[in-house]
RNA sequence: GGCUCGGUAGCUCAGUGGUAGAGCAGGGGACUCAUAAGCCCUUGGUCGUAGGUUCAAGUCCUACCCGAGCCA
């Protein structure tokens, strides 16, 4: 099988409704996978992490089983996924039976290996978390992450000997200085390493809704999360198919978790013989006003609110847009609302409309025979492939930085070249070669931002008059004038409406 | 307490030791195909502070201040 381009997010926990930074993860991945296909077989897995105290407490607190509480609230993932445009391959839940059954089988082969150990625990915890804290790190004796109570536990679990690998990860960490982004992230984990790590307690035994181990107890819900981009992909199961998936080209995951997927995950790939992933991305928070979006905090945002108001596309593309990823990035109504106004209704939308509104008055809504010479063939010609090269450097705003170049090159051709003063002078070669470079420059745009905006580009190739398919590679589909003669265009609503925001009471 | 990453225009950020940049916002102009959109021109910065290295420092070194974070 040919090697594939495999893109994870985490899976979500779901011990309440979905706020906007799982759909961010989310999107990130699929503007990952969406480009990915056009050119190279490809597999984009999210999902859903079921087990653990914290999920057992609220589905308590509510009256349900977990199991119950956990099917009611799937929905809601798959609904914000669908809302965002988000086209995943698979969708996981730890609670199905491909996930337990091999979950078991990592332990059993750690077991065998020799890889874990029986230990006692004893220590402090915070459910809210499902982290193990030492009593020195306690700030006023409660959780220093989330604030919270953390409870006493004391009880004989396994240990996997995370202490065992940490030579073979500081090497690994040397020789792929790249494989932990950005770079102040490989540098944090990069010092935990310098300084030591511990065995890591893999099992609880005071806990039932877990993956039960044999001999009783549950594997720790954060080793039984970590397996999901294994189990999923056919592990102990189908080697052909696993081996062209694995090991994953990027696995995205929030800040808060980078600590899991670059130090413990590894160790645990190295002890059942596999390779770590190829490069594992840490990206940041969306805030509110500088402080991190959460329930607890009562600043969460409903996402499907958001994308009623702005439009998913519109959301995709400022999410993307707006900082550097990696970093946090603060959020704003008023900030969507101008990357929409100014860079899609303006820049992006009203190209089109002005376009179209002249191949209709001056060329009866065709496209004009294909001029001998344009002066974006060669000035464009590298664009596709360097804003391929940006997408999978995960440098989202500059390569939407680098479309923008061509938008902003036909807005500005239309203004020289003035076609309403060629049809007035009949000077019909030029003004034909104009409206031709206008139509495949758009063209163009569809095509790139497609992986950004699906649904909205969609529309856009059908206003083109849908000249071709929307997911050819783009090595083929990219060549100034492909665009077919005579492709008759179908001006329709505006494609980005202008948002006005009301004055703040 | 140790360490990491930041601090550049009103805002968001680029900047390989060699004349400080972009986008947005602000100001002005010409045009009319268009979602009063787009295009052209333009105001605006002792590059956190103080030293040092250098012919030359936003860039390298040291100390400190501020912000964020990781570890103890």
């Amino acid at each position: 099988m040919e090697r594939a381009y495999y893109v994870t997010t985490p899976i979500y926990y779901i011990s309440g409704e979905p706020h906007v930074g799982h759909a961010y993860t989310t999107i990130v991945a699929d503007v990952l996978a969406r480009t990915a296909r056009t050119f190279r077989p490809t597999f984009f897995l999210t999902g859903t992490d079921e087990h653990g105290q914290k999920v057992a407490n609220a589905a308590a607190a509510a009256g349900k089983t977990p199991q119950q509480w956990c099917d009611e609230l799937v929905p809601r993932w798959k609904a914000l996924f669908a809302e965002y445009e988000i086209e995943y391959d698979d969708f996981i839940r730890t609670t199905e039976a491909r996930h337990v059954e091999k979950v078991q089988r990592v332990f059993e082969l750690l077991r065998e290996h020799g890889d874990v150990y029986l230990g006692k625990y004893e220590g402090w915890y915070c459910v809210d978390d499902e982290t193990f804290w030492l009593e020195s790190k306690l700030v006023d004796g409660r959780c220093p992450t989330c604030g919270r109570e953390v409870q006493w536990i004391s009880e004989d679990d396994w240990f996997f000997r995370l202490s065992a690998y940490r030579d073979r990860l500081l090497a690994h960490f040397e020789r792929h200085p790249h494989w932990v982004r950005p770079r102040s992230v490989y540098n944090e984990m990069m010092s935990i390493l310098v300084e030591g790590l511990d065995d890591l307690s893999i099992s609880r035994t005071n806990l039932e809704w877990g993956i039960p181990i044999a001999g009783g107890g549950v594997i720790y819900v954060w080793l039984d999360a970590l397996l999901n981009y294994i189990t999923a992909i056919g592990w102990s199961e189908d080697e052909a198919r696993f081996h062209a998936l694995w090991p994953a080209q990027t696995q995205l995951v929030g800040k808060e978790i980078a600590r899991f997927h670059t130090l413990i995950w590894p160790a645990i790939l190295w002890a059942l013989g596999e390779a770590a992933p190829e490069l594992v991305f840490a990206h940041g928070w969306i805030t509110v006003d500088g402080q991190k979006m959460s329930k607890s905090l009562g600043n969460a945002v409903d996402p499907f609110a958001l994308a009623r108001r702005f439009g998913p596309g519109s959301m995709r593309y400022f999410l993307l847009r707006e900082a550097p990823f990696g970093g946090d990035f603060s959020y704003s109504e008023e900030k969507i609302a101008q990357r929409h106004n100014s860079e899609l209704a303006n820049d992006l939308g009203n190209l089109l409309q002005r376009t179209l509104s002249m191949l209709q008055r001056y060329r009866d809504g065709m496209v004009p025979s294909t001029p001998a010479s344009s002066e974006f063939a060669e000035r464009f010609a590298p664009l596709p492939g360097k804003v391929r090269a940006q997408i999978f450097e995960l440098r989202f705003r500059e390569a939407l930085e680098s479309v923008w170049e061509l938008v902003t090159a036909l807005n500005r051709a239309v203004d020289e070249r003035k076609p309403w003063v060629l049809h007035k002078e009949g000077r019909a070669g030029e003004l034909d070669a104009t409206l031709y470079d206008l139509c495949e420059g758009l063209r163009w745009l569809a095509v790139l931002l497609h992986p950004v905006m699906p649904e909205r580009m969609s529309e856009m190739w059908r206003q083109l008059g849908s000249p071709g398919s929307l997911h050819e590679d783009w090595t083929l589909a990219l060549v100034w004038g492909k665009l077919a003669p005579k492709t008759r265009t179908s001006p329709g609503a505006p494609l980005f409406p202008k948002i006005e925001l009301e004055a703040q009471p």
